[in-house]
DNA sequence: CTTCATGCAAACCCTTTGCACGTCG
DNA sequence: CGACGTGCAAAGGGTTTGCATGAAG
């Protein structure tokens, strides 16, 4: 995945250079969403020497690109999720941060439904789903 | 409606001081989403002598009573809107920054699809529809 | 070798906080 | 009068920018 990201920002050409291997390589390590002080600390702790800048110059690229879409956690902060260059929506586990993708499941349904209702001509969406994943739900189960 | 404002407010217990009835008089003039700042900015051009801080906290206080709601914009921004405090999502105009509510519009199907496919269990959503206002798209077709 | 990326630090938002003073009820 | 609200300024986070140096193709 963390390849993935590397071509895609080659053929956009993009340079491949030390810290944004490094970087892409931290952020195929961590599963789920991550906020760029995040990432920034991964990179402190390993020493790579990387500036602030260079990471959000990073994820600005990567966004870009739609190899990384940027979303707004309930509680305000910022974050980041990988994913995939098609549309589609996030769901996102409240308890470890990981993250899914879903496709369509009828949202045009809906929109269509608001557009009708309301005279507005729909041009864009964004939805955003929180709750718990699978595996924290049993992992709750077990220690209550 | 600013009044409708004042009187939810001053049911909560919050009392209606000057700087509360001006801003929330303000809040009223805008018709659609506005940001902290630009509500500070009008505060500021009609000499209202209004801090910083208090158009903060009155945010928050409107935002604890769900009269107003915070949401992000396509282009990163946070910006309030007001509405009724009941469950509901927004219908925001790109070109005029009107903004509609719109009610469950069938998404409860949409999240028990999702879930039903990831194993999720979904708890929170947030949906924020983009596009242009009946006024709006009747003023383009004069002007092309 | 030329162009582009980097690190650093400073600059810039936007938002919150501390505090002495003023105001509401 | 007493609790609460206010303005101001400063502090605090997160993000961006300017610039001299260094690496990529």
């Amino acid at each position: 995945m963390t390849t993935e990201m590397l071509t895609a920002l080659d053929q956009a050409g993009v340079r491949l250079t030390g810290p944004r291997r490094q970087l892409t390589e931290l952020i195929g390590r961590r599963q789920g969403h991550f906020t760029a002080a995040e990432l920034l600390d991964d990179a402190e702790r390993r020493r790579l020497g990387i500036g602030r800048a260079t990471v959000f110059r990073l994820l600005e690229l990567l966004a870009e690109q739609s190899l990384v879409e940027r979303l707004d956690l309930p509680d305000g902060r910022h974050a980041y999720i990988p994913c995939e260059p098609t549309h589609h929506h996030h769901l996102v586990c409240l308890n470890c941060g990981t993250s899914t993708d879903v496709g369509d499941c009828g949202i045009d349904a809906v929109t269509t439904e608001a557009a009708r209702r309301s005279g507005f001509e729909i041009q864009q969406h964004r939805l955003e789903l929180f709750g718990t994943c699978p595996d924290c739900q049993s992992k709750k189960r077990v220690k209550r």
